[in-house]
DNA sequence: CGTGTTTGACCAGCGC
DNA sequence: GCGCTGGTCAAACACG
């Protein structure tokens, strides 16, 4: 059954610097409402994405096949960049941001960005002391501080949670300021996979369902694991 | 009984 | 320093 559809828009920006404004690049695609969501249906209009983004085609390759890594180049591998010192074609105004756009649709991706960006300036090395309680803490810190790749999608639908072939489990529900409907928080239910989603509407129009996803699974998604789809193109797709 | 959801509490980070 | 906010935990709960 694919009577019904839902827009979907894939918002990008491209920015260097904080104080950039970034330029807003939307692309909005039609897709099934029961086919995969964001990951798979989406994966033709990312491929158009990379292809409008020269600075980012002309970052180092890793595979040939890696533009799903290119286009998850979010702030958070910024942030990374600080830990590795060895992604997107190193510091110094060499590496490419990809991240959200700055506006009211999303101020809190927003948000995720200048964080990362304090806590670069802030870095890293916190393994100090550890008090009983404060093991915990750690744990905690740790799992904020290395933050995964972040994609955001926003689609008009009148489920929250769409189906995008993987399992999820709700972990949170947080009533975010300035917004009627609550963020619920996923993780994925696959061991080892610590891939993450928020489902939030917007304000604006409830309509629309904003998913932002974080992290890359590390394993197939559940719907197409019984299916003997060509695994080589599929691995691609995994993030 | 296993699995998933709900929800209050807790903490870190940030702005003032 | 303090209050606010977002993100996460985990116990309690619901459901099949």
């Amino acid at each position: 059954m694919m009577s019904t559809t839902s827009q979907t828009s894939v918002n990008h920006s491209l920015f260097e610097d904080q104080d950039q404004i970034p330029t807003q690049m939307e692309f909005n695609m039609p897709f099934p409402s029961t086919q995969a969501f964001p990951p798979l249906a989406c994966h033709q209009s990312l491929k158009s994405i990379t292809a409008l983004l020269p600075s980012l085609s002309s970052q180092p390759a890793s595979s040939s096949a890696n533009f799903p890594e290119t286009l998850f180049s979010t702030s958070v591998q910024r942030q990374r960049e600080d830990l590795t010192s060895s992604l997107i074609g190193g510091g110094g105004g060499g590496g490419q941001l990809l991240s959200l756009n700055r506006s009211r649709l999303n101020p809190w991706a927003w948000e995720e960005v200048t964080d990362c960006l304090m806590s670069k300036r802030m870095g890293g090395g916190d393994n100090h002391h550890l008090g009983v309680s404060a093991m915990k803490m750690k744990k905690m810190k740790a799992r904020r501080k290395v933050r995964e790749p972040r994609f955001c999608f926003k689609t008009m639908s009148d489920v929250d949670v769409l189906d995008d072939g993987y399992k999820w489990r709700k972990y949170g529900q947080k009533v975010v300021k300035n917004t009627q409907h609550p963020r619920s928080y996923y993780r994925c239910t696959q061991d080892n996979c610590r891939v993450k989603k928020r489902v939030e509407r917007l304000a604006e129009d409830p309509r629309m369902v904003i998913t932002t996803y974080e992290g890359r699974h590390v394993h197939s998604p559940s719907n197409e694991l019984e299916d003997s789809q060509s695994p080589s193109e599929l691995s691609s797709f995994l993030w």
